[in-house]
DNA sequence: CTAGGGTTAG
């Protein structure tokens, strides 16, 4: 193209560049390459070079694209929005969003459905579920797509009876949910035990012949799993054809979380010989197996081996877990110990699991030490104050009692002025 | 004359 000139022909060199730029064979290196040669690059040709940016490494690369564009004065149009706003959802940026939002309403895009598809999506990714709700209810027609969109995004922000009563909506306005859909409700199903909800959810997928792919199928044995319906999510996980490590994680910290620690192991063993490569979420399914079942040994024997053998560096979910074991076995320097050595500020999860097992072993020492901690992190936490203070009195030790009882009296005086501020923030 | 969206596990 280049010796025969053709590559001076933009339509030309447009199915040129688009090969490069989002081809799994293409190179966006190259691609670039090709941009910067073309003199005067037309509106496809900067939205492809977009859209190629959005979802690479460099997203905010995206971003500075449109800006440049912007700036030579070329008009943004429907297809532009959609991967400016892939862009800021991998960035999760709430401000670029908010930006993009502004040209929306400029160019006066702010009816196409797959724009605010995609400003649903990136503000709900930003968690600013109320901005994404704005914009989803202000829609006169609505597609599928954007009522999944939006459903996901509650579903996904833990706010599952959002999710849930706006899946009532869409049945109510008369959309059929597909298996995208179905595999966010049966997540909002999953975190807030609507097993009914859940069951329905699959008698409907097999009366449709919906098949339970490798997504759609994680979610439902999610979803039994997180309401204890351990056999039908054992049943389900059985039947799939193709699993992946989200599939096994669901089952093994469905196992874990409902007591069942041994099947929990057991399954964890048989993930490693059917060569699927564990993750750190692994890791707090087998952990949380082995807090329940008291395995002090064995749970610092895996905790090690994460980094050591997995390459895996543990979190801090995996320290409190270890941590909450250590404790509940006595071992409380050791889990002391523990806690110096991590790289962050241990969290409330982690001291009040040391003000428990410092609780059950009688140690008032560490017990003053997580109170400390805990009221750095939650000043007006009194629920720690009884507890000391209820450990103080076992010991006779009446002084310390009625000294906290002043300490908590005064607490009270102080915060209670606060208080219908901080609900209403809520 | 070219193109675009939504999904699972902590």
């Amino acid at each position: 193209m280049v010796v025969s000139a053709r590559i001076h022909d933009n339509y030309a060199a447009s199915r040129l560049l688009s090969f490069s730029a989002l081809s799994e064979s293409g190179n966006l290196n190259y691609a670039l390459k090709i941009f910067d040669y073309t003199p005067e690059p037309n509106s496809f040709m900067w939205n492809t070079m977009i859209r190629a940016h959005a979802s690479s490494p460099n997203p905010s690369e995206a971003v500075s694209l449109y800006v440049k564009m912007r700036r030579l004065c070329i008009v943004p149009g429907k297809h532009t929005f959609p991967f400016l706003l892939k862009a800021c959802s991998n960035l999760v940026s709430l401000e670029s969003c908010k930006q993009v939002h502004n040209h929306v309403l400029k160019f006066g895009l702010d009816l196409d459905l797959l724009v605010v598809n995609g400003l649903v999506r990136a503000y709900s990714v930003s968690s600013d579920l109320k901005c994404a709700r704005r914009v989803f209810d202000e829609m006169p027609e609505r597609n599928l797509s954007i009522w999944t969109t939006m459903i996901c995004g509650y579903a996904q922000n833990f706010c599952a009876n959002e999710a849930l009563e706006l899946f009532g909506q869409m049945i109510a306005d008369g959309f059929e949910p597909n298996g995208v859909t179905l595999s966010s409700v049966l997540s909002a199903c999953a975190r807030s035990g609507c097993l009914d909800l859940g069951e329905r959810i699959h008698v409907f997928m097999e009366q449709k012949g919906i098949e339970l792919g490798v997504i759609l199928g994680t979610a439902l044995v999610n979803m039994y799993a997180k309401n204890g319906a351990i056999l039908m999510a054992r049943k389900c996980f059985e039947s799939m054809v193709e699993r992946n490590t989200a599939t096994w994680n669901a089952m093994i910290c469905g196992l874990a979380s409902h007591g069942h620690a041994e099947e929990a192991l057991n399954l964890f063993q048989k993930l490693e010989r059917e060569q699927i490569v564990p993750n750190d979420i692994s890791f707090v399914g087998v952990l949380s197996a082995c807090r329940h079942a008291g395995l002090i040994d064995y749970g610092r024997e895996v905790f090690y081996s994460m980094k050591q053998v997995y390459g895996i560096e543990p979190k801090i979910e995996h320290y409190g877990c270890l941590v909450d074991l250590l404790g509940r076995g006595g071992k409380l320097l050791e889990a002391e110990e523990l806690i110096k050595g991590m790289t962050w500020q241990a969290d409330i999860v982690i001291w009040g699991a040391m003000l428990a097992a410092s609780k059950n072993h009688g140690d008032i020492d560490v017990a003053e030490r997580a109170v400390k901690e805990i009221l750095d992190l939650e000043p007006h936490n009194h629920g720690v104050y009884v507890v000391l203070s209820n450990m103080y009195a076992e010991a006779g030790r009446w002084e310390d009692v009625s000294r906290l009882r002043k300490v908590m009296k005064e607490d009270n005086l102080t915060k209670t002025p606060g208080w219908s501020h901080v609900d209403g923030d809520n």
